[in-house]
DNA sequence: ATATGTGTTGAA
DNA sequence: TCAACACATATG
């Protein structure tokens, strides 16, 4: 509150905050040089080190939670952010925007709650909060098109409640015209795929005659387990297929934008569930292709996931993953490559290469 | 030797 | 709760 006090600061100072003449106390050049106050921050949760570094911290239950240190001032304020937000929810107030109010930010939500505190504090203090979550995202979002071991998934807090054990097939895509996501309030669904993939449910029991349809009520659960609820019906006057009720509430909270591509699946099971994703997007030229298929198998007794490589090289290729792009991470391009995503205790991510 | 993180305090 | 500040302790 101290540095919140003054008027001008804001709470998510999305634009550039003014930077207070920090300089200034250390020139106050006493007749020692040793009396040199330390810059304070603008920053909630910030401290200054001694080393000209930046320490963060939280307060939890008259305690004080450390958080590291960090070069910028600005990577302690993120990572004060993070553990805020982890501690205190929605509402807790940051340094930045807040992701409650970032589209495409659902992903990270759950991958912070899916973690304990100690656990996000642990990694801001060895900076690789980042990392893990991109593991972590890549690897939820890999997943689907094969039998995919949901179980393991869930271990890593990747997935929420329902969707947890059923394996899915992908129905069909489609890349969403702005019509789509636009004023109408509805979804086209291409003909062909609504008639093969979806449920269809005629009013008039008479045979033949009339098809009409009358309205049906879809749930379809999203990448997080969330569901949602939309009406598909027939439009006689445009002779189509529609989603409309609740539609346009989806492509509010998602932020969907024309162009973008979502996926339609259907569970294997025999529960036939249906799920909406969106798949991911990189612009990256490293990423042009679909994510490829994903299986699970078992080595030394240790799950971990082989991308279906092309050559049939004896190897296990790696994702259509470079150096840019879509993510960092290290990778190798031959032998199996087996990264067992933070192992329980560790946090180590661990290379293993089989002969 | 230096960087990191804790003990502690006063203020909000 | 929070940050300031002194300083003990960890680290290389």
């Amino acid at each position: 509150m101290s540095n919140c006090s003054t008027a001008s600061f804001s709470p998510n100072p999305a634009v550039k905050l003014p930077a207070p003449e920090r300089m200034v106390l250390y020139s106050e050049s006493g007749p020692e040089m040793e009396s040199r106050k330390l810059p304070s921050s603008r920053y909630k949760g910030v401290v200054p080190q001694p080393n000209g570094r930046w320490g963060a911290q939280i307060y939890e239950k008259h305690l004080r939670v450390w958080l590291g240190t960090f070069d910028e001032e600005d990577e302690a304020a993120w990572a004060y952010d993070v553990a805020a937000q982890r501690f205190r929810g929605r509402d807790a107030v940051t340094n930045f925007k807040p992701l409650s109010e970032i589209n495409g930010s659902e992903l990270e939500v759950a991958f912070m709650n899916s973690h304990s505190k100690s656990e996000i504090v642990d990694m801001l203090r060895k900076h690789t909060y980042k990392d893990e979550l991109e593991e972590n995202k890549n690897f939820i979002l890999a997943r689907g098109e094969e039998g995919t071991n949901c179980k393991r998934l869930e271990e890593f807090g990747c997935l929420s409640h329902s969707s947890k054990l059923a394996s899915r097939e992908v129905l069909f895509e489609k890349t969403v015209t702005p019509s789509d996501v636009g004023k109408l309030n509805r979804l086209v669904i291409p003909k062909q795929d609504a008639e093969r993939h979806f449920p269809t449910q005629k009013s008039d029991s008479g045979s033949a005659a009339t098809a009409k349809y009358k309205g049906l009520l879809l749930n379809f659960e999203d990448e997080l387990g969330r569901v949602w609820r939309f009406r598909y019906s027939y439009w006689n006057s445009s002779q189509s297929y529609v989603l409309t009720k609740g539609w346009s509430h989806f492509v509010k909270e998602k932020g969907l934008k024309a162009g973008e591509v979502i996926c339609f699946k259907r569970s294997t099971g025999p529960e036939k569930k249906l799920y909406i994703e969106r798949r991911p997007r990189c612009n990256g030229p490293s990423w042009s292709a679909p994510a490829q298929p994903v299986q699970l198998i078992r080595i030394f007794g240790v799950d971990i996931f082989k991308v279906h490589g092309n050559g049939g090289s004896g190897g296990v290729d790696t994702p259509s993953v470079g150096g840019g792009g879509c993510r960092k991470g290290k990778r190798v391009n031959r032998d199996v490559e087996m990264n067992l995503l933070s192992m329980k205790r560790g946090k180590k991510r661990m290379v293993i290469r089989t002969l």
